[in-house]
DNA sequence: ATTGTGTGGTAG
DNA sequence: GATCGCTACCACACAAT
C-alpha cells in the first residue's frame, strides 16, 4: 500500500521534529540515552517484515484491528490516529475491511477504537478500583485471559498448534524493539510463554527483551536476563529455546555464570508499591486522587452545583439592604487532619505529602507563629520549626465536613455561594439591619459548626463583598467581625480598609503587590493606607493605571470599600457568574516522556477524560488551547522536587475544532497536531507539563441544561441549581434548538450532504483543497465545506449567538431575559429580510405579538449590542471628562435614550442609564476625593468644570428618563 | 478599527 | 520513599486582518 499524501506529510513533519531534536541532542546536556531514544523514534517509519518461520507475518496481520490490543501499547503512531480519522468518514464496515488488509506494519494501536466508539471494550477503559493492587490484579488477569483467547483464535484459524518453546518463561519487553512489542508479544504467547506488561510484577519475570537501555535502566536491570529480541525470533526459527546468554544485551558475568535453569528472579523491591509514571494508564487518576489543588477545583464545582442558591429580593439588589457573611474555616486541612490524628492543636502542624521538597497545603496557627506559610516547602518549614508535625491529607474528611458545613448553613441564608471546600459567601436581604441579630447569628453559626464539625470558622460580615473579605481577614482566626458602615461614614470605611496590606485586597496577589510597591515606594513596603493617600493626585492615579485600566478601577473602588461590577454580579447573579465557560486538565507534575508516542498516548488519555466530562455536562467545545511546559535551557534536568516541573518555559497554542464537538476522536488528532507545532526543537524528555483547555463551550440544548459533575438530586425543585438563568420558553431565540443541533457534532461527523450545490462542487473542490490545504487534519478538512456554508448562512443573521454569550452575562437576570427577547425579535426581523419577503407568512402575527414588545431594536451609532454601546459611551466620557460633554453629543445620547423610552425598551434604557450613572459617579468620586485632600486641592485638581457638566447632564436630562419609564 | 492569539495573574 | 506544582476566569499587549 503506497504511502498516501497525508502520511507523507505527517512523516516529513515528524522526522523534522526528530531532526531538530537530534540536532539539539548534540550539545553536551543531552545524554546518549536521549539520542538513542530519538533514533528509536524513527521506528515510526514502517519497517520491512522480519519474521520468517513459525508464525508468518501475514498470519499476524490478519489479526490486526482485532479487539485484541493492549491499551498501553507503546506502538501508537501519529499516522495511526490520522488515518483512522480519515477513515471514520467511511462506513464503519469499510473501515474495518481496510484495517484488515492494511499492508504496512503500523499495527495494532489503540486508536483503532476510534473507528467506532462501540468497539471500545470495557477492558480498555479500566474501571476504578478500590486500590491500585486490585486494579493491577484484575488487569493482569484480563490480559492473561486475552492471551488465552488469542491462542485459541490462532489455533482455530490456522488449524495448527504452536510448539511451546517458551514454556515457563515470563517475558517483559522494554522500550522499542524490532519486531514491535506487539508482534513479539503474540509470538511469545503463541509459543507458550507468559508475557508481562509491567515490570512491576518483576518477581515473576524471567527475561527482559530490549535492544537498547538507558544507562539508568542498565543499572536497574543488571541482575536480570536482558535479552535481545533476536533470541525470540531465532528460537522460534530453531523451534527450540536457545541459550539466552548468546543474546544477552548486558554482558554481565554473574548472570552468565548462572544456571540455565529457568527460575524466577526474586527482587528486593517486589513488595514495593508499583510506581505510577505518566505513561501508566492510571497515572492521571492516581495523580488527581492525591492532588490537593485538583480537589479544590473539583470540589468547588461540585459544591456550587449542589449547594448554591440565590434568592435575592427583587431585580435591583444593589438598592436594597444586604448583609454579606463571608465564612471560612480556620486552616481547614490542618485542623481536620489534626483531628483525625488526635494531634494537639496548640502544637505546630502542617499537612503535606512528603518530608522534604513537598508543598505545605495548610498549617495551623501554631505553625504560622514560626513564620511557616501555606505553600512553603516542608524542608524550609522545618528549618523554621524543627518540631513541626507533618500530617497526611485526609481528603475524604475534608469533603465530608464541607458537606456538613453547607448543609447546616443552607437554610439560614437567602443566598449561598460556595467558593471553596472551606469557604463561602452567604447573604441575607433583611428589611432592617439588626446589629444584635447579626452578631447573634454569627455566634450561633460558629457554635453550631464547632459542635458538629469540631472545626472553627471565622466570619466577616459587611455590606459589600470587599469589606466582608477584609472583615474575615481581621476576624481570623476563630472569630467574627461585623462592619456595617452607613453611607455617610466614608472616612471610617477608608480607615478600616487602610489598615490592611496590599495583598489583602481581592485581585491583588504578590505580583501586583510588588508592582504597586515598585510604583510608589520601591524602598519600603506600603500599606493600603499609603495607597489611599497616594491616589489623591492625578499623577499618582495614573501611576496606578499602569496596572491596567480594569484593575486600577477595581482597586480604587475597593479602597473605598465598594464592590466593582465583577463582585456585584458574583453576588447578584451567581448562577450566571459561575456558568461554565471552559474545561481543562493541567498536569505539571510527574511528566517525564521519552518518546513522542508516549506523549500522544498521554494526550489521548487527557482528551478522553475531557470528552467524557463534556458529555456528562452535555456540552461541546469548538476551541482548544494546549499549553506546554518545558524545562528551561539551563536549569538542571531533575528539579529539586521529585518529579516536579522545575523552572520551565511555558508556551501555548490555541486551535479550533471544525465544529462544536465532544468526541475525543475528533479532538485528539487536532490537539496532537497543535502539540507538534508547538513542541519543536526540544527533546521530548524536557517536557515537564501539559495542559489542555477546551473553550467556546455550548450546551447541546439550551433548555435542557445538564448537570455539571455529579450533582445530587436531593434538592427541591425550587432550589434546584441551574447553570444558566432560565430562558423564556415561548420565545424563539437566536440560539434556536434547530440551529444548534446543526452546529453541534456529537456523534459521528457524517453529514447529510443533501445540498445539491455543494455536492456538485465537492469533487472539484476536493482536488484543489488537497493540494493547498493548510491543515493536515482530516477532520478539519472534512468539515471545511460544511462549515463555510454554515458561516455564510450565519453571516446573514446580523446577530450571532456571541452577542448573547458576551453581553448578557453581566446583566441581572431580568434584564437578560428581556434582552434575549430583543434578540429574538432582531432575529425574526433578519430572517424576514432573508426569506420572508417571498413568504411573509413565515412569522405568524400572533407569535410576534406574544413576544413582549415587538419593536425593532434601536441602534445607537449603528450599535445594537448593549455592551458595545456602553463601551463607546465609556470612551466618550473618558475623553471628555475634564471639559464636559459637547452639546451635540449630549443631544445625540438623549435622543437615543428618548427613543428607548418611546419604544418601551425598558431593559436597555435601564442598562444604559445605570451604566452612565455609575460611570459619572466613578469620576465624580475620584475628583471629589482628590479635592477633599488638603495637600493637593490647592495645587491642582479642583473638581473640573467638565465633571459638573456631566453631572448636570446626568441629573437633569438622563435620570429623569429612567423615572419616566418607571411611571409608564 | 475589530478580532484573535499568546501570556500573565489570581483565587482557593 | 520521594511526591501528587489544579483549573477557571479575566485582562492585556500585540498581531492579524
Amino acid at each position: 500500500m503506497p504511502i498516501n499524501e497525508n502520511d507523507l506529510e505527517l512523516f516529513l513533519e515528524s522526522t523534522s521534529i526528530l531532526n531538530s531534536s537530534s540536532q539539539n541532542s548534540i550539545d553536551k546536556t543531552t545524554s546518549n540515552a536521549e539520542l538513542s531514544n530519538i533514533e528509536h523514534s524513527t521506528l515510526l517509519i514502517p519497517q520491512p517484515p522480519l519474521l520468517k518461520t513459525g508464525t508468518t507475518l501475514s498470519e499476524l496481520k490478519t489479526q490486526e484491528g482485532n479487539d485484541y490490543c493492549n491499551h498501553d501499547s507503546i506502538n501508537e503512531t501519529e499516522e495511526g490516529g490520522k488515518t483512522d480519522s480519515i477513515k471514520q468518514q467511511e462506513k464503519n464496515d469499510d473501515a474495518f475491511e481496510k484495517m484488515h488488509s492494511n499492508n504496512n506494519n503500523r499495527s495494532c494501536n489503540k486508536n483503532n477504537s476510534y473507528f467506532n466508539p462501540m468497539l471500545q471494550s470495557p477492558t480498555r477503559m479500566p474501571q476504578r478500583y478500590n486500590n491500585y493492587d486490585e486494579y493491577m490484579e484484575n488487569k493482569i488477569f484480563q490480559q492473561n485471559k486475552n492471551d488465552q483467547k488469542l491462542i485459541a483464535e490462532y489455533e482455530k484459524q490456522f488449524n495448527k498448534t504452536y510448539p511451546q518453546i517458551f514454556k515457563n518463561t515470563n517475558i517483559y519487553i522494554n522500550g522499542y524493539t524490532n519486531p514491535t512489542r506487539l508482534q513479539l508479544h503474540k509470538l511469545i504467547v503463541l509459543h507458550g510463554g507468559k508475557f508481562s506488561h509491567y515490570l512491576t510484577s518483576k518477581r515473576n519475570v524471567t527475561h527482559i527483551i530490549a535492544t537498547n537501555l538507558t544507562s539508568k535502566k542498565k543499572i536497574e536491570f543488571r541482575k536480570y536476563r536482558v535479552v535481545q529480541p533476536e533470541w525470540i525470533m531465532q528460537s522460534i526459527e530453531a523451534n527450540k529455546l536457545l541459550k539466552w546468554q548468546d543474546y544477552a544485551l548486558l554482558l554481565n558475568d554473574t548472570n552468565i555464570n548462572n544456571t540455565t535453569d529457568i527460575k524466577t528472579l526474586v527482587t528486593k523491591d517486589s513488595t514495593k508499591k508499583p510506581h505510577l509514571d505518566c505513561n501508566h494508564p492510571d497515572f492521571l487518576a492516581s495523580f488527581f486522587k492525591n492532588s490537593r489543588l485538583h480537589h479544590l477545583t473539583t470540589w468547588k464545582l461540585e459544591l456550587q452545583n449542589k449547594h448554591m442558591k440565590s434568592n435575592p429580593v427583587g431585580a435591583h439588589h444593589n438598592r436594597i439592604k444586604k448583609i454579606i457573611y463571608y465564612i471560612d474555616f480556620d486552616c481547614f486541612f490542618a485542623t481536620v487532619s489534626g483531628l483525625k490524628h488526635n494531634e494537639n492543636s496548640s502544637l505546630p502542624i502542617a499537612v503535606s505529602h512528603g518530608q522534604g521538597n513537598s508543598d505545605i497545603a495548610s498549617c495551623n496557627y501554631a505553625a504560622r507563629s514560626f513564620g511557616i506559610k501555606n505553600g512553603m516547602w516542608v524542608s524550609r518549614a522545618k528549618q523554621l520549626c524543627s518540631t513541626l508535625k507533618i500530617l497526611p491529607y485526609e481528603f475524604d474528611s475534608y469533603r465530608k465536613i464541607s458537606e456538613t458545613f453547607y448543609e447546616l448553613l443552607y437554610d439560614k441564608f437567602d443566598t449561598v455561594i460556595p467558593l471553596s471546600v472551606d469557604e463561602g459567601v452567604f447573604i441575607d436581604y433583611p428589611e432592617d439591619i439588626d446589629y444584635k441579630g447579626i452578631s447573634e447569628k454569627c455566634m450561633d453559626i460558629r457554635n453550631l459548626l464547632s459542635t458538629k464539625t469540631k472545626c472553627t470558622v471565622s466570619i466577616g460580615v459587611s455590606n459589600t463583598l470587599v469589606l466582608s473579605t477584609l472583615c474575615l481577614k481581621s476576624a481570623k482566626p476563630n472569630g467574627f467581625k461585623i462592619f456595617l458602615p452607613h453611607n455617610t461614614e466614608k472616612e471610617a470605611v477608608a480607615k478600616f480598609v487602610g489598615s490592611f496590606q496590599l495583598t489583602d485586597l481581592p485581585n491583588i496577589g504578590h505580583k501586583t503587590a510588588d508592582k504597586i510597591n515598585e510604583l510608589y515606594s520601591p524602598s519600603s513596603i506600603i500599606t493600603l493606607a499609603d495607597l489611599q493617600s497616594n491616589l489623591s493626585s492625578l499623577s499618582s492615579f495614573n501611576k496606578l493605571n499602569k496596572l491596567g485600566g480594569k484593575l486600577s478601577r477595581k482597586i480604587i473602588l475597593y479602597l473605598k470599600g465598594e464592590d466593582d461590577i465583577d463582585n456585584i454580579s458574583k453576588i447578584n447573579t451567581p448562577f450566571n457568574y459561575f456558568r461554565k465557560k471552559s474545561l481543562s486538565v493541567d498536569i505539571n507534575w510527574g511528566i517525564r516522556f521519552q518518546t513522542i508516542e508516549q506523549v500522544y498516548n498521554f494526550i489521548d488519555r487527557v482528551v478522553a477524560r475531557l470528552a467524557s466530562q463534556l458529555k456528562s455536562i452535555n456540552m461541546a467545545s469548538s476551541q482548544y488551547t494546549i499549553k506546554l511546559a518545558r524545562c528551561k535551557a539551563n536549569s538542571p534536568i531533575e528539579p529539586p522536587k521529585y518529579l516536579g516541573m522545575g523552572l520551565c518555559d511555558i508556551t501555548s497554542k490555541t486551535g479550533r475544532f471544525p465544529a462544536h464537538t465532544n468526541e475525543n476522536y475528533i479532538m485528539s488528532p487536532e490537539i496532537k497536531q497543535s502539540f507538534r507545532k508547538l513542541y519543536i526543537q526540544a527533546p521530548i524528555s524536557s517536557l515537564r507539563g501539559i495542559s489542555i483547555t477546551l473553550s467556546n463551550l455550548k450546551t447541546n440544548n439550551d433548555r435542557d441544561i445538564g448537570s455539571m459533575l455529579d450533582r445530587k438530586t436531593n434538592n427541591t425543585l425550587d432550589n434546584f441549581p441551574r447553570l444558566h438563568p432560565p430562558l423564556p420558553h415561548d420565545v424563539p431565540l437566536t440560539m434556536s434548538n434547530t440551529e444548534n443541533a446543526d452546529q453541534m457534532v456529537t456523534v459521528t461527523p457524517l453529514l447529510p450532504s443533501n445540498d445539491n450545490n455543494n455536492n456538485n462542487n465537492n469533487n472539484n473542490n476536493n482536488r484543489r483543497s488537497i493540494e493547498k490545504r493548510k491543515s493536515r487534519s482530516p477532520a478539519r478538512e472534512f468539515f471545511n465545506n460544511y462549515h463555510k456554508k454554515k458561516n455564510q448562512e450565519r453571516a446573514k443573521h446580523h446577530f450571532s449567538t456571541e452577542i448573547d454569550e458576551n453581553a448578557l452575562k453581566e446583566l441581572p437576570l431580568e434584564m437578560q431575559k428581556e434582552i434575549q427577547r430583543e434578540y429574538a425579535v432582531i432575529n425574526l426581523v433578519n430572517s424576514t429580510k432573508r426569506s420572508a419577503l417571498e413568504a411573509p407568512k413565515i412569522i405568524p402575527k400572533k407569535k410576534l405579538e406574544s413576544i413582549c414588545c415587538f419593536n425593532p431594536p434601536i441602534p445607537f451609532q449603528k450599535l445594537l449590542n448593549p455592551k458595545e454601546i456602553t463601551a463607546r459611551l465609556d470612551t466618550w466620557i473618558l475623553q471628555n471628562i475634564e471639559r464636559g460633554p459637547r452639546t451635540d453629543d449630549a443631544l445625540l445620547l438623549v435622543q437615543y435614550l428618548r427613543r428607548l423610552v418611546k419604544f418601551n425598551k425598558k431593559s436597555m434604557l435601564l442598562y444604559i442609564v445605570d451604566h452612565l450613572e455609575e460611570q459619572i459617579d466613578y469620576y465624580r468620586s475620584y475628583y471629589r476625593s482628590a479635592s477633599d485632600d488638603p495637600q493637593t486641592s490647592s495645587n491642582h485638581h479642583q473638581m473640573p468644570d467638565g465633571i459638573l457638566q456631566w453631572e448636570k447632564l446626568l441629573v437633569l436630562k438622563i435620570l429623569p428618563l429612567r423615572e419616566s419609564k418607571n411611571r409608564a
